[in-house]
RNA sequence: GGUCCCAUCGUCUAAUGGUUAGGACAGCGGGCUUUCAAUCCGCUAAUACGAGUUCGAAUCUCGUUGGGACCA
């Protein structure tokens, strides 16, 4: 394998790689990773990373797609030097507004008779097809209109038959020499002469493809290995539009097909099964440091121990030798340990400005016209660093940030709803609890409003649990009166934030329910 | 069905002819703790199978099996 690896002895600034996504949908996790390889050898080897929009086959409605995968790749970080929206020497990047090349293009092709008209109807194709099938060949264009006379085409096109171009494919070992997989060897009398366009103003993919690839002068194409049949058509018809001596055949792009990223069943990422969307992780509170890390580690890996890579460090280490051969199936669990990695490295201010808009949304805070925050239950204002001061008990709980809602809910809650069972400790009955709550009653109301830190309370309610031996059964009643909830963060913390009044008040409703 | 790709713990992977097959996530157990986390310590767990080459194979070759992609 190692012999098929001549990118190395390129020179800097040679290396021109593409993303090249078809806007029918937002960002897939697989497409992010395609984006973010391109990405990284580009930037590791001082070339140009160049996004360029497949929409030729796209209805305007799916436009909007073009948007947001451009907005989540920012968002991830990944930043092109060439596209739709930057431009660049090689433009346009919308494949939309590149017909007149590829009509170009396709004419030269007929001219040269290395393509030709094709008025089979779909009927005449399927019965071709189902023929073949029953004799347990591979289907593929019989030719029927491969040898037309000029005369009988002129007749056809001036009758407005419908017709699509098919490329003629001469029987030929095509040899793909993939950087990862190396040489792979395919027939091409298996393949048959292909479609490459519905008619001279609209492209099929393959020949697209082919001829933006070598305008845009790609050094390197790295896609998905789902990709990998359609690549001895574009090499192709690469090598019948530009290749015309074998010097030339140093400006053909080096292919480099990625393994595919599985569910957990083992067979593609689907949208059926799992949540692919880059933007539906965003939404839920990962960070794009954490998907960055994540998805890099899918069917790559720098050699070492290290785990933890930033963007940056990243493009240091990235080389194409390391990457994997086989599929890689995308582990959430994973994905939620580093997420929950990230966001412990954050600042409090910075992490509480990224929890705020999830609190907001679940209606329990809202911004007034004065930009002050408001509980909205008991229309208390609070400060910025009140916020902080919760955000900050729970940082290293926090596996995405949108959990921070049923974290923290309690805090912004007037009345709280448990059952009166949580408040029991172990083996405590209804008397034990009373008793418990009474006590910290006594001592808490006697903590004076300048000595209410949690250094002061734990000080205090521990020597008071010393009394009875059992910490458990003062804390625990403590802790589900304040929160109502099972787990939570330590008690000392939460009064403090919570302050006297509501802690008391709350010591007083946990008895009520009993 | 045809073509192509792939194969190390459950998962991501390291080991490019000689390691006790290493690390991480997950799981399990323990320490710390009122709980849940975080953190620290420990444990379980893999070279798909069969031949061959070799003093020696996860690693090279062939076959089998299995999985996947693409085309239809």
């Amino acid at each position: 394998m190692k012999e098929n690896l001549d990118f190395q002895f390129l020179k800097p600034g040679a290396i021109r790689t593409r993303y090249a996504p078809a806007p029918t949908g937002s960002l897939h996790i697989g497409s992010a990773r395609t984006a973010l390889f391109n990405y990284l050898f580009a930037k590791k080897n001082q070339g140009s990373f160049i996004l360029r929009i497949e929409d030729t086959d796209i209805s305007r409605n799916e436009s909007i797609f073009e948007k947001e995968i451009l907005e989540t790749l920012k968002w991830l970080g990944i930043e092109w030097d060439e596209g739709p929206d930057n431009g660049g020497s090689f433009g346009p990047y919308r494949q939309s507004e590149r017909l007149e090349i590829y009509k170009k293009y396709l004419k030269k092709l007929l001219d040269e008779n290395k393509a030709y008209y094709c008025f089979c109807t779909e009927e005449e194709l399927d019965a071709q097809r189902q023929e073949q099938m029953s004799r347990g060949e591979a289907p593929k264009y019989s030719g029927t209109c491969a040898n037309f006379a000029p005369e009988e085409i002129k007749k056809n096109l001036g009758e407005k038959k419908k017709y699509i171009i098919r490329f003629r494919v001469y029987p030929q070992k095509i040899i793909v020499n993939d950087l990862i997989r190396g040489v792979i060897e395919f027939d091409t009398t298996l393949i048959g002469d292909f479609p490459i366009a519905k008619f001279l103003e609209y492209p099929l993919y393959n020949f697209s493809v082919a001829v933006d690839d070598i305008e845009m002068k790609i050094s390197h194409v790295i896609r998905g290995e789902d990709l990998l049949p359609n690549t001895p058509k574009q090499i192709l018809i690469q090598e019948a539009l530009f290749l015309h001596s074998r010097e030339e055949k140093l400006s053909l792009p080096s292919w480099v097909h990625l393994p595919l990223i599985l569910g957990s069943d083992r067979s593609k990422l689907s949208k059926r099964r799992e949540a692919t969307a880059v933007s539906d992780y965003k939404k839920d509170g990962y960070l794009s440091e954490a998907i960055i890390n994540f998805i890099s580690f899918l069917g790559w890996n720098p050699g070492t121990n290290r785990e933890i890579y930033s963007l940056a460090s990243l493009v240091k280490e990235f080389s194409l030798e390391k990457i994997q051969k086989s599929g890689a199936v995308f582990n959430l669990k994973r994905l939620d340990f580093l997420n929950g990695f990230y966001i412990r490295q954050r600042s409090i201010e910075k992490l509480t400005d990224l929890c705020l808009p999830y609190l907001i949304k679940s209606k329990f805070i809202s911004i007034d016209s004065k930009k002050r925050y408001i509980i909205n239950e008991m229309k208390e204002i609070i400060s910025f660093n009140y916020l902080e001061k919760i955000i900050s008990i729970y940082q290293e709980r926090l596996k995405k940030l949108s959990e921070i809602v049923e974290l923290t809910d309690f805090f912004f809650k007037d009345k709280l709803e448990y059952a009166k069972e949580l408040l029991k400790w172990r083996q405590m009955k209804d008397e034990d609890v009373i008793l418990s709550l009474n006590r910290l009653e006594i001592v808490l109301s006697k903590i004076q409003e300048e000595d209410w830190h949690k250094d002061n309370l734990q000080r205090i309610l521990l020597a008071e649990a010393e009394k009875n031996s059992n910490r458990g059964e003062l804390l625990w009643p403590l802790r589900v009166a304040m929160t109502g909830k099972e787990n939570s963060a330590g008690p000392f913390e939460i009064a403090e934030i919570l302050g006297k009044e509501k802690v008391l008040k709350r010591m007083q409703e946990a008895k009520c329910l009993i």
